[in-house]
DNA sequence: TTAATATATGAGCATATGTTCATATATATG
DNA sequence: CATATATATGAACATATGCTCATATATTAA
Protein backbone atom coordinates (compact mmCIF):
# COMPACT_ATOMS: atom_id res chain seq x y z
CA UNK A 1 0.00 0.00 0.00
CA UNK A 2 0.96 3.45 -0.21
CA UNK A 3 1.67 5.37 2.93
CA UNK A 4 -0.35 8.64 3.74
CA UNK A 5 2.26 11.28 4.79
CA UNK A 6 1.22 14.82 5.53
CA UNK A 7 -0.73 15.69 2.27
CA UNK A 8 0.16 12.88 -0.40
CA UNK A 9 0.92 9.15 -0.79
CA UNK A 10 4.55 7.79 -1.00
CA UNK A 11 5.06 4.42 -2.81
CA UNK A 12 6.61 2.46 -0.55
CA UNK A 13 10.29 1.36 -2.03
CA UNK A 14 9.48 -2.24 -2.88
CA UNK A 15 6.91 -1.43 -4.81
CA UNK A 16 8.31 1.02 -6.70
CA UNK A 17 11.13 -1.59 -7.39
CA UNK A 18 8.46 -3.98 -8.57
CA UNK A 19 6.64 -1.77 -10.69
CA UNK A 20 10.07 -0.94 -12.73
CA UNK A 21 10.95 -4.54 -13.07
CA UNK A 22 8.01 -4.74 -14.46
CA UNK A 23 7.60 -1.97 -16.87
CA UNK A 24 11.30 -2.96 -18.05
CA UNK A 25 10.35 -6.23 -19.22
CA UNK A 26 7.69 -4.89 -21.31
CA UNK A 27 9.99 -1.64 -22.91
CA UNK A 28 11.94 -3.84 -24.95
CA UNK A 29 10.54 -4.34 -28.42
CA UNK A 30 12.35 -7.59 -28.44
CA UNK A 31 10.35 -8.89 -25.59
CA UNK A 32 7.01 -6.92 -26.99
CA UNK A 33 7.23 -9.22 -29.65
CA UNK A 34 7.48 -12.21 -28.31
CA UNK A 35 4.76 -11.55 -25.47
CA UNK A 36 2.55 -10.43 -27.93
CA UNK A 37 2.99 -13.04 -30.12
CA UNK A 38 2.73 -15.71 -27.19
CA UNK A 39 -0.92 -13.62 -25.82
CA UNK A 40 -2.04 -15.46 -29.77
CA UNK A 41 -0.93 -18.59 -29.58
CA UNK A 42 1.83 -20.97 -27.20
CA UNK A 43 5.21 -21.34 -28.87
CA UNK A 44 7.92 -23.76 -28.88
CA UNK A 45 11.76 -21.50 -29.05
CA UNK A 46 12.26 -22.48 -31.79
CA UNK A 47 9.43 -20.78 -33.86
CA UNK A 48 9.82 -17.91 -31.81
CA UNK A 49 13.15 -16.92 -33.26
CA UNK A 50 11.89 -17.65 -36.69
CA UNK A 51 8.83 -16.27 -36.44
CA UNK A 52 10.78 -13.26 -35.36
CA UNK A 53 14.23 -13.33 -36.94
CA UNK A 54 15.96 -13.80 -34.41
CA UNK A 55 18.80 -15.81 -32.70
CA UNK A 56 17.83 -18.94 -30.66
CA UNK A 57 19.94 -17.64 -28.12
CA UNK A 58 18.60 -14.17 -27.93
CA UNK A 59 15.08 -15.55 -27.52
CA UNK A 60 16.56 -17.82 -25.08
CA UNK A 61 18.06 -15.38 -22.55
CA UNK A 62 14.50 -13.39 -22.99
CA UNK A 63 12.76 -15.93 -22.00
CA UNK A 64 14.76 -16.23 -19.02
CA UNK A 65 13.69 -13.35 -18.05
CA UNK A 66 10.20 -13.08 -18.42
CA UNK A 67 10.51 -16.84 -16.51
CA UNK A 68 12.01 -14.84 -13.60
CA UNK A 69 9.24 -12.75 -13.75
CA UNK A 70 6.81 -15.47 -13.91
CA UNK A 71 5.70 -13.50 -16.99
CA UNK A 72 5.72 -16.96 -18.55
CA UNK A 73 5.53 -20.31 -18.15
CA UNK A 74 6.59 -23.74 -20.12
CA UNK A 75 6.06 -27.42 -20.53
CA UNK A 76 8.06 -30.06 -22.28
CA UNK A 77 6.21 -31.28 -25.72
CA UNK A 78 8.37 -34.37 -27.35
CA UNK A 79 11.78 -32.59 -28.06
CA UNK A 80 10.39 -28.87 -27.63
CA UNK A 81 9.53 -26.73 -24.54
CA UNK A 82 6.40 -24.90 -25.37
CA UNK A 83 6.01 -21.13 -24.02
CA UNK A 84 2.68 -19.86 -23.30
CA UNK A 85 1.50 -16.57 -21.10
CA UNK A 86 1.30 -16.44 -17.66
CA UNK A 87 0.13 -13.34 -16.49
CA UNK A 88 -2.92 -11.98 -18.20
CA UNK A 89 -2.67 -8.61 -16.33
CA UNK A 90 0.41 -8.34 -17.44
CA UNK A 91 -0.80 -8.78 -21.23
CA UNK A 92 -4.00 -6.70 -20.57
CA UNK A 93 -1.17 -3.91 -20.07
CA UNK A 94 0.48 -4.53 -22.92
CA UNK A 95 -2.42 -4.83 -24.82
CA UNK A 96 -4.14 -1.55 -23.27
CA UNK A 97 -0.13 0.70 -24.60
CA UNK A 98 -0.83 -0.90 -28.11
CA UNK A 99 -4.02 0.74 -28.18
CA UNK A 100 -3.09 3.80 -26.90
CA UNK A 101 0.01 3.53 -29.23
CA UNK A 102 -2.02 3.21 -32.38
CA UNK A 103 -4.37 6.29 -31.17
CA UNK A 104 -2.28 8.69 -32.05
CA UNK B 1 -3.62 -1.62 -36.21
CA UNK B 2 -1.81 -4.91 -36.22
CA UNK B 3 -1.44 -6.69 -39.62
CA UNK B 4 -2.55 -10.43 -40.53
CA UNK B 5 -0.17 -12.78 -41.72
CA UNK B 6 -1.19 -16.75 -42.54
CA UNK B 7 -2.07 -17.36 -38.89
CA UNK B 8 -1.11 -14.51 -36.80
CA UNK B 9 -1.03 -10.55 -36.01
CA UNK B 10 2.01 -9.00 -36.49
CA UNK B 11 2.16 -5.54 -34.96
CA UNK B 12 3.74 -2.87 -37.14
CA UNK B 13 7.29 -1.86 -36.24
CA UNK B 14 5.98 1.80 -35.40
CA UNK B 15 3.80 0.46 -33.19
CA UNK B 16 6.09 -1.79 -31.16
CA UNK B 17 8.49 1.45 -30.59
CA UNK B 18 5.75 3.45 -29.57
CA UNK B 19 4.72 0.83 -27.22
CA UNK B 20 8.86 0.36 -26.22
CA UNK B 21 9.06 4.19 -25.72
CA UNK B 22 6.05 4.43 -23.16
CA UNK B 23 7.11 1.73 -21.55
CA UNK B 24 10.79 2.87 -20.74
CA UNK B 25 9.43 5.86 -19.56
CA UNK B 26 7.33 3.66 -17.21
CA UNK B 27 10.46 1.65 -16.30
CA UNK B 28 12.91 4.42 -14.07
CA UNK B 29 12.13 4.19 -10.34
CA UNK B 30 12.50 8.23 -10.32
CA UNK B 31 10.05 8.54 -13.25
CA UNK B 32 7.58 6.65 -11.75
CA UNK B 33 7.76 8.40 -8.09
CA UNK B 34 7.43 11.58 -9.95
CA UNK B 35 4.41 10.52 -12.59
CA UNK B 36 2.78 9.36 -9.16
CA UNK B 37 3.35 12.21 -6.89
CA UNK B 38 2.03 14.50 -10.13
CA UNK B 39 -0.89 12.15 -10.12
CA UNK B 40 -1.98 13.61 -7.33
CA UNK B 41 -1.19 17.04 -7.20
CA UNK B 42 0.55 19.85 -9.37
CA UNK B 43 4.21 20.84 -8.51
CA UNK B 44 6.72 22.98 -9.45
CA UNK B 45 9.82 21.46 -10.54
CA UNK B 46 12.08 22.68 -7.18
CA UNK B 47 8.76 20.77 -5.02
CA UNK B 48 9.54 17.59 -6.81
CA UNK B 49 13.24 17.64 -6.61
CA UNK B 50 12.58 18.57 -2.65
CA UNK B 51 9.89 16.02 -2.05
CA UNK B 52 11.62 12.91 -4.05
CA UNK B 53 15.49 14.05 -2.43
CA UNK B 54 16.80 14.30 -6.18
CA UNK B 55 18.77 17.41 -7.53
CA UNK B 56 16.87 20.11 -9.84
CA UNK B 57 19.27 19.28 -12.76
CA UNK B 58 17.95 15.41 -12.54
CA UNK B 59 14.61 16.98 -11.84
CA UNK B 60 14.71 18.57 -15.23
CA UNK B 61 16.12 16.09 -17.13
CA UNK B 62 13.43 13.73 -16.66
CA UNK B 63 10.89 16.14 -17.02
CA UNK B 64 11.98 16.94 -20.56
CA UNK B 65 12.00 13.26 -21.24
CA UNK B 66 8.26 13.33 -20.00
CA UNK B 67 7.29 16.19 -21.67
CA UNK B 68 8.66 14.78 -25.29
CA UNK B 69 6.24 11.71 -25.21
CA UNK B 70 3.90 14.27 -23.89
CA UNK B 71 2.85 13.05 -20.55
CA UNK B 72 3.32 16.14 -18.84
CA UNK B 73 2.62 19.45 -19.20
CA UNK B 74 3.65 22.63 -17.65
CA UNK B 75 2.37 26.76 -17.37
CA UNK B 76 4.15 29.58 -15.27
CA UNK B 77 2.93 30.82 -12.06
CA UNK B 78 4.69 33.51 -11.17
CA UNK B 79 8.55 32.73 -11.08
CA UNK B 80 7.96 28.77 -10.74
CA UNK B 81 6.58 26.31 -13.72
CA UNK B 82 3.99 24.27 -12.49
CA UNK B 83 4.13 20.65 -14.10
CA UNK B 84 1.02 18.11 -14.39
CA UNK B 85 0.20 15.10 -15.43
CA UNK B 86 -0.65 15.11 -19.42
CA UNK B 87 -2.03 11.56 -20.23
CA UNK B 88 -4.61 9.84 -17.95
CA UNK B 89 -4.40 6.65 -20.19
CA UNK B 90 -0.92 6.18 -18.98
CA UNK B 91 -1.82 7.21 -15.48
CA UNK B 92 -4.12 4.67 -15.24
CA UNK B 93 -1.08 2.10 -16.94
CA UNK B 94 0.98 3.34 -13.76
CA UNK B 95 -1.97 2.49 -11.45
CA UNK B 96 -2.45 -0.76 -12.90
CA UNK B 97 0.53 -1.43 -12.43
CA UNK B 98 1.32 -0.21 -8.98
CA UNK B 99 -1.72 -2.67 -8.07
CA UNK B 100 0.06 -5.18 -9.91
CA UNK B 101 2.78 -4.95 -7.82
CA UNK B 102 1.17 -4.40 -4.78
CA UNK B 103 -0.52 -8.01 -4.87
CA UNK B 104 1.62 -10.80 -4.58
C1' DT C 1 24.24 -46.18 -24.42
C1' DT C 2 25.12 -43.03 -27.96
C1' DA C 3 24.12 -39.51 -31.30
C1' DA C 4 21.21 -35.91 -32.55
C1' DT C 5 18.34 -32.10 -31.43
C1' DA C 6 16.45 -28.38 -28.62
C1' DT C 7 17.29 -25.18 -25.26
C1' DA C 8 20.03 -22.77 -21.63
C1' DT C 9 23.83 -20.24 -20.02
C1' DG C 10 28.28 -17.57 -19.42
C1' DA C 11 31.55 -14.19 -21.16
C1' DG C 12 32.49 -10.34 -23.80
C1' DC C 13 31.25 -6.27 -26.25
C1' DA C 14 28.67 -2.27 -28.05
C1' DT C 15 24.98 0.78 -27.10
C1' DA C 16 21.58 3.00 -24.08
C1' DT C 17 20.44 5.26 -19.83
C1' DG C 18 20.57 8.25 -15.66
C1' DT C 19 23.21 11.05 -12.91
C1' DT C 20 26.31 14.99 -11.81
C1' DC C 21 28.68 19.23 -12.76
C1' DA C 22 28.99 23.40 -15.11
C1' DT C 23 26.68 26.72 -17.42
C1' DA C 24 22.97 28.84 -20.30
C1' DT C 25 18.36 30.81 -20.48
C1' DA C 26 14.25 33.06 -19.06
C1' DT C 27 11.23 35.56 -16.19
C1' DA C 28 10.23 38.45 -12.17
C1' DT C 29 10.98 42.28 -9.67
C1' DG C 30 13.65 46.12 -7.44
C1' DC D 1 17.81 47.98 -16.85
C1' DA D 2 20.09 44.95 -13.44
C1' DT D 3 20.03 41.25 -10.53
C1' DA D 4 18.24 37.27 -8.36
C1' DT D 5 15.83 33.08 -8.89
C1' DA D 6 13.96 29.07 -11.26
C1' DT D 7 14.59 25.98 -14.75
C1' DA D 8 16.86 23.95 -18.88
C1' DT D 9 20.59 21.97 -21.24
C1' DG D 10 25.16 19.94 -22.74
C1' DA D 11 29.11 17.08 -21.72
C1' DA D 12 31.15 13.48 -19.32
C1' DC D 13 31.02 9.34 -16.84
C1' DA D 14 29.41 5.06 -14.61
C1' DT D 15 26.12 1.44 -14.86
C1' DA D 16 22.61 -1.34 -17.18
C1' DT D 17 21.02 -3.77 -21.16
C1' DG D 18 20.76 -6.87 -25.18
C1' DC D 19 23.15 -9.13 -28.50
C1' DT D 20 26.58 -12.69 -30.30
C1' DC D 21 29.62 -16.49 -29.90
C1' DA D 22 30.98 -20.52 -27.75
C1' DT D 23 29.67 -24.12 -25.04
C1' DA D 24 26.94 -26.72 -21.53
C1' DT D 25 22.77 -29.35 -20.48
C1' DA D 26 18.83 -32.18 -21.15
C1' DT D 27 15.77 -35.09 -23.46
C1' DT D 28 14.62 -38.01 -27.35
C1' DA D 29 15.23 -41.71 -30.19
C1' DA D 30 18.15 -44.98 -32.63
Amino acid sequence: MAVKTEDHLFLEAETVDEVSRLFKALADPTRIKMLYLLSQEECHVGHIAEVLGMSQSAVSHQLALLRTLRLVKYRREGKTLVYSCDDDHVISLLKQAIDHAQHR
